[in-house]
DNA sequence: ACGTAAAGTAAACATTCGTTTACTTAGTGA
DNA sequence: TCACTAAGTAAACGAATGTTTACTTTACGT
């Protein structure tokens, strides 16, 4: 058997050269690293990347799913305890927001690196993103909202403005959970003064 | 003088170079895109584009101002003859999505090359891009919201919310004169039944 | 008719990048 | 001890890319 307190090989550096990718991709896209790069972040040379990935692709793919796996997960656990079915979904995007706009590499990969920019990777990359996107389907279909609504179209608006956040937080001065906030009262009741309000 | 008929030399080729990089930026982003396929797409080589200009990111800067002023135009004539606040808001988004959203190749650049992705150009890029943005901010500002509503905000969760379209568009069946009005009407007065209604 | 200058070509240049190859190192199990 | 294998290095490969250079073509002004 083996000692546990050292996996003496497999010391995965697999992972470490992930998260090496993960902040990469994160910071200056996925055309703009390079495998050296991530490499060099580890300590290692080139060639070294290729025991562990077959192709930068591959890496990207793991930095996704990964990506995916980790927010799905605090997602869940925001929503959980929560019942109403408005603060469940301030409570997800409140979620995906401290994800994508705190420092953290891998949800920022999410919405960093389109899948349509990515050629060969595009269809596992969406499959991936799809997965996420259908829990907040779930969320958008508990909502008490006025008859014949395109919840899908709701959806994807909703998501647009969230996964374009990371591209101005910081000048707004607004924190996620006051973003989180806004977002779901507009969705809600509007933002027209009671008085003004019509179809 | 000169003949009128026929511009003679200065027949502009790079007019028809700014064209074509439009539309492979737009199609393909601008990493993807090389110098040689906007030469062929003129039935030029390589070397003559950079008789016009001097770079490949001077191409880029030509292409997102050319779509910021197409669109400013464009822009401004739907909402010209409106008076209603709200009116001249949805006119405005949909004016915006049908730039965006119907092959369009110049309006696609804007949505499509990030300026955070492109480098040096940056800078550039990023002040054509605010000085479109600077439009939204006129018409949210126009509008009776509630009190202490945080209008830029509004006004970054709402492009945000548009400039995503693309990366959808098609999918959802939505056209873009149903996504403007879903959208200002969500502004205006939220999803929720009536009753449902709360602070 | 002639000089000039813009427009364009063909080819090379200098990098850069993802990936591969040949080789070395070191820990493991028998 | 010894064969085996994962991990890593150094270097090269091959293709692609933005850009430059030397040369040619062509249309215009005088």
């Amino acid at each position: 058997m083996r000692a546990p307190n050292r996996p003496s090989r497999a010391n995965n550096r697999s992972l470490e050269l992930r998260d090496a990718a993960a902040h990469l991709f994160a910071h200056r896209g996925y055309d703009q690293t390079t495998v050296r790069e991530i490499a060099a972040a580890c300590g290692m040379t080139a060639g070294a990347v290729y025991v562990h990935f077959g192709s930068k692709h591959a890496l990207l793919i793991a930095v996704y799913g990964e990506a995916v796996t980790r927010v799905t997960k605090r997602l869940a656990v925001s929503i959980a305890t929560l019942d109403c079915p408005w603060q469940r979904l301030e409570s997800a995007v409140r979620a995906h927001l401290e994800a994508v706009l705190q420092p953290n590499d891998y949800a920022r990969v999410m919405t960093r690196v389109l899948p349509e920019d990515v050629g060969e990777t595009r269809t596992e990359l969406i499959a991936l993103r799809d997965r996420y996107e259908a829990l907040f389907r779930a969320l958008i279909t508990e909502l008490p909202l006025v008859p014949h609504t395109d919840c899908g179209l709701v959806r994807l608006l909703l998501l647009g403005a969230i996964n374009w956040t990371p591209f101005w937080y910081g000048h707004g001065g607004a924190t996620p959970r006051e973003i989180a906030q806004l977002t779901v009262t507009l969705l809600r009741n509007g933002l027209a003064q009671p008085s003004a309000r019509a179809l």
